[in-house]
DNA sequence: CGCCAGGTGCGAA
DNA sequence: TTCGCACCTGGC
């Protein structure tokens, strides 16, 4: 069986706290539907076990996944350096990754998030993919991938409204019938700045789900996914309510880093 | 019932 | 430019 080390990463941390929709959560087994696979993840005291419906290159993937070749702890120390204040959310996230989902999976996921409540969002990406995603069989069960741009594209109204998508159907059914495989690809190539200005001229996209978009989806970590939580958290410890004012705090505090404070902020906000 | 959930678009000032 | 409000849906 393949493995990595169980060392500086909360794996349950990482897969619950809310930056993917689709996984299996038991004691020390995670399971994950990502990109092309089913992988499950089984937690002992030195390692991470791992076995999928796919083998090829597992390792790789799931390192990628899982941001493990960043250093953290550089990062955080870094961070800390910069406003002690930190300390305690940092030491409360500790091993928490910022996940490198597939792009397009992460774009309707975050485009279903507006206004909405976890439980909603997850039933409709299940939704999606349990009808329009290919079937997998991994260990005697049924597992739905994402489905493919092209299939996607070719959804009524009518069948993006049978998801319970609400008023977010008709964002996304225009978002899906105006972009191609490459334009997604080429936001990788844009600045973050570039990027987050052409997301948010989709309508159904503005600055919060374009800044997830781009921090879960395209590991830009110097973006400001400010939602309610995160509102929450800069009131109540540093006083600060305005939008505007949080995120130019947290630019000039946090720099290239500000998606993963925000993401320490958010967890240890909702973790209470 | 009313309110809220990991926001956003829109029209009015 | 800023501000307030409506918005699908489901749970409490």
């Amino acid at each position: 069986m393949k493995a990595l080390e169980n060392k500086n990463i909360n794996i349950h941390d990482t897969i619950t706290c809310g930056q993917i929709f689709r996984f299996e959560a038991k004691e020390k087994e995670y399971t994950i539907i990502l990109e092309d696979r089913v992988v499950k993840l089984v937690i002992d005291d030195n390692y991470i076990n791992i076995t999928s419906s796919k083998e090829d290159d597992l390792i790789d993937v799931l390192e990628t996944y899982l941001d493990i070749k960043t250093d953290y702890d550089k990062i955080n120390e870094e961070l800390i350096k910069n406003d002690p204040s930190l300390k305690e959310i940092i030491e409360l996230s500790k091993g928490l990754k910022i996940i490198n989902s597939p792009k397009l999976e992460t774009i309707i996921s975050y485009m279903i998030s507006a206004n909405n409540n976890v439980r909603n969002i997850q039933r409709s990406v299940n939704l999606l993919s349990e009808r329009y995603g290919k079937k997998i069989i991994f260990e005697d069960k049924e597992y739905y991938l994402f489905p493919e741009l092209d299939t996607l594209k070719q959804l009524s109204m009518d069948d993006l409204n049978d998801l319970k998508l609400g008023f977010r159907s008709k964002y996304i059914y225009e978002f899906l019938n105006n972009i191609t495989l490459s334009d997604i690809d080429n936001i990788e190539l844009m600045s973050t700045e570039e990027a987050l200005k052409y997301l948010t001229s989709f309508k159904g996209i503005g600055l919060k789900i374009a800044s997830c978009i781009l921090l879960f989806g395209y590991k830009r970590k110097d973006v400001f996914p400010i939602d309610t939580w995160v509102k929450k958290y800069m009131k109540d410890n540093y006083g600060i309510s305005d939008i505007n004012k949080i995120e130019k705090y947290t630019k000039e505090k946090y720099k290239d880093y500000s998606g993963l404070v925000i993401q320490y902020m958010f967890h240890s906000k909702r973790n209470k």
